[in-house]
DNA sequence: ATGATAGGCAAGCCGCCACTTGCCTATCAA
DNA sequence: TTGATAGGCAAGTGGCGGCTTGCCTATCAT
């Protein structure tokens, strides 16, 4: 998970995300390129979104053509906890 | 910052501060070999605690031949607030 | 003074990762 | 049915990051 959040545009993904929940592919795309001007393509960010699956990050539904991608932020919760100091 | 944590030996070494503050750069090389057996070089320890200190998760003091390196938890603590849900 | 200890600097190697490219499947509207 | 839309699969490429290698400086003990 820590490597899924190593990449600045995954990170941003995960801005869009908690900021408009459950967007297809294609919205992220354009959003992106929107506000952050950065014109990743297609298959760069489908395979951004997969990293964020494989870290539990991001999770999606499938609905005819159409794929929705929400936002879990369960996994961040451990992470606080782990390098917390005892005094 | 994101990309300080994405290393499994530089979070082992966040690991060990946390554990007992204020290590030297051999201290901490021999108890990550002691620990979890990953032979790493002087060099490789070394430019890990470069990379987590310009992160801002390391700080050091030096004192006569021997620099002690210090864990600073601040800034994880505003990777936490960035992607909570509003809900 | 000399060796041992603690650490720094810089160049080079290599594997991984982000991204592209090309083509394919599936669903929906006309 | 045909085209457009939404997305998937897989191979190839380039650059960056982690690590090594070699050599250097500084501090301390004897």
């Amino acid at each position: 998970m820590f490597k899924a959040l190593a990449d600045p545009t995954r990170r941003k993904i995960l801005d869009e995300l908690a900021e408009r929940d459950g967007q297809t592919l294609f919205e992220i795309c354009s959003r992106l390129a929107m506000k952050y001007q950065l014109q990743s393509s297609r298959q760069a960010i489908s395979q951004h979104l997969d990293t964020l699956a494989a870290a539990g990050l991001v999770s999606s539904r499938k609905d005819g053509r159409y794929k929705f991608h929400y936002l879990d932020t369960t996994p961040l919760q451990r992470l606080t906890e782990r390098w917390h100091k005892e005094n």
